[in-house]
DNA sequence: GTCTATAGCCGGATAGAC
DNA sequence: GTCTATCCGGCTATAGAC
């Protein structure tokens, strides 16, 4: 899926140095999904933070531990995204309608630089980091719950179904990033949206 | 889509030092497929191709020419890999099956490091080099010979339809790669060639 | 054409003053 | 907690002997 990571509410947690903190995760945040991660540097990173490189090592032994650090970040911006979407709708349709729908949200982001959760998890794959199974599991949040919809729903295919959608819409977002193209993203999520819905209305799949 | 670049078969063209060359490039293909273009180091290539670092600059100026290699290799592969469908099929309904078949067949490979096209074209893109565009052509190769078949069949629909299968493609070869699933690299690439039937078999789409 | 040695740079990480 | 200065290693790339 393709939700931004954004909504950047800092939690203030502790006072005083938290607030660099976030500065700086925040700042890798947004590089490691724009230059990807093993092509973000420090410099980079500490230019954008506005934060000395040298003071990074207080709050993050390494680069791996950053990343980390954004992992989680990630990981809470999508269980509030989540959580938003539980309490918004009751109907657990609509609720899936509407993060289908959300992922055009992020337009221009998806076509620059794809799907935050895909495209880390492909690049820590590649590389055989340690934290991609980290990585794996925020699509593994986003497929529990959209099978949790569709179990709602009464469907008995919920695990499938779930991992269907998932896998056409990591598709679209990565044809979308491949090519730079917007249309191709709008069009082809509208057509995920309206086989959802057809099968949803008692149409096979 | 997920076709190994494999049926290495050098060209020999021109004798000589061409041997070399071949034994760089596709070290090089295999291990920017491996490990990625960004974290293959020359030093990666020349144990693997057992070719002294320094040679290599007789042959590719930078890094970035060796990687214009390697995906003119991969073209190269991926055209005879089509032309030798078009050959043993007559009928392109089998011509688009069998291939959506041979996507299977380097099944391992595919769940370890995903898809050639689709990955490299992902790396390309977030860090906007150069050559991002050839990485993309080479999925646009594959789209048109689709669209080619379907066209045949005498669709109407044929580009978006070639579209859509690259997209389901795309998103199942990312998904086993970004979970380590072989079951679902299989169940699902089986889901896309029934679906696919499906469609030709006149259930609208 | 082939290969060795090495330059030059930039990365992540450290030491330690303040 | 904050920041400067610096180390060390690996990388791409080059010079030049053979």
């Amino acid at each position: 899926m393709a939700e931004q990571a954004d909504k950047r509410q800092p939690v203030e947690a502790g006072g005083r140095g938290a607030e660099n903190r976030e500065r700086i995760v925040a700042a890798a945040d947004r590089l490691f999904y724009e230059k990807g991660f093993q092509a973000t540097s420090f410099s980079d990173i500490a230019d954008a933070a506005g934060v000395p490189k040298g003071n990074f090592y207080y709050y993050f032994k390494t680069k791996d531990a950053l990343l980390e650090g954004v992992i989680d970040w990630r990981r809470q911006c999508l269980k509030k995204l989540l959580n938003s979407l539980n309490v918004q709708h009751d109907d657990p349709r609509e609720r899936l309608m509407t993060l289908l729908t959300g992922l055009c949200a992020g337009e221009d982001d998806i076509v620059r630089y794809g799907c935050p959760m895909g495209t880390l998890s492909a690049e820590l794959c590649k590389t055989g980091h340690e934290m991609k199974e980290q990585a794996q599991s925020l699509l593994e949040t986003i497929r529990e719950w959209i099978a949790t919809q569709l179990q709602a729903m009464g469907r008995d295919d919920a695990p499938e179904f779930a991992r269907e959608i998932l896998t056409r819409s990591q598709g679209v977002t990565l044809l979308a990033h491949a090519y730079g193209d917007h249309h191709l993203l709008v069009e082809e999520m509208a057509r995920v949206r309206h086989w959802v819905s057809a099968v949803l209305d008692g149409q096979p799949h």
